[in-house]
DNA sequence: TATAATTGTTATGGACCATATCAAATATCG
DNA sequence: CGATATTTGATATGGTCCATAACAATTATA
């Protein structure tokens, strides 16, 4: 199969440079080719992480909560009477970031510090009741918005084996 | 090394709160439970992906590449003649964003911004001698450390599973 | 030709992440 | 017991990445 007889290796192949490529006369700006970054997990994967957090803030815009604060939630939610140590340690959270992200939550009324009566240096953490109602509805919303639309992406089973192999790098890699 | 038998069980639940916790008498300090989180698949993204990028970064070491200097090698390389604006763009970098990050590579001499003749507001992205030279090095690092321990962990198969459904969710989304 | 749009760039502010340091409280050990 | 070390929450600070506004030079458009 030749391909073509005169214009073989003359320009215009989509990338060709300073030379030639006339988008005003011509048509679109010929989309550029991804090549081997199409390839690259590590690449696929902040580009799916980025979107998939956006998806997230949107779905969660009339509760105002971000993924790391849900996390937050979620945490003290199914571990109630852990410090501030504990619950950001387990989130990878530094122990100084973690102020400031309990500052807002606290600010909202949604989790409290207690001191604690064993350890009068450490706080521990529990839901407030508004911020169990908070939690209860960002589930909600997170399933039937966020989640299920992921599910009618991928399909129920591939959702799940995908959720398996990346638990397998985040935590065996 | 004396085990002190006495202290072994403490009847305590994970999470039990601000009045019983002695982890100085008892023994490890009990880990959380993670309960929905190890299901959002938001969450577990994050993680992966921190994880991949670290792994990278490690294997990149000796040729001091971020996987955004890598990703920009790659597209200059497979699109050459194109200008800051296309090649940051599909990128997802914003264009004073790219500034900085292309002085790096151009001060070490791994690209070149050329005037462009036709429109003399652009600069042409071209790789230099050294940078393909240096490309073509990562590129074997990252097959042969850094893809080939994810074939190991996931298998094969499994590893291009995962990549399609990430570019699933990274375009489709 | 006058006006609008584009390109690379600078400046700037916000969000997130990491380290050092501190006071208070507790643990450890002589 | 008491001196020292460790832990906890907190502050301060710096770095990186991300986003917006603005600008000069250049080009496109009305």
């Amino acid at each position: 199969m030749t391909v073509s007889k005169t214009a073989e290796k003359s320009s215009e192949k989509p990338g060709d440079a300073a030379k030639g490529r006339k988008d005003a006369t011509d048509g679109q700006p010929e989309a550029l080719q991804l090549g081997e970054l199409s390839e690259q997990l590590g690449y696929v994967l902040k580009r799916a992480q980025l979107k998939v957090f956006e998806n997230f803030l949107r779905c969660m815009a009339s509760l105002q909560l971000t993924p790391a604060q849900f996390s937050v939630l979620l945490l003290v939610e199914k571990n109630p009477g852990r410090n501030q140590t504990e619950i950001a340690s387990t989130l990878g959270i530094l122990r100084p970031n973690f102020v400031a992200l309990l500052d807002n939550l606290e600010s909202r009324d949604l989790c409290a510090r207690i001191r604690s009566t064993n350890d009068r240096r450490s706080h521990i953490l529990v839901l407030t009741d508004k911020g169990k109602a908070v939690l209860a509805r960002a589930k909600k919303l997170v399933a039937t918005k966020h989640e299920a639309r992921l599910n009618e992406l991928l399909g129920q089973a591939n959702r799940e084996a995908l959720l398996g192999m990346l638990s397998k790098i985040a935590n065996e890699f």
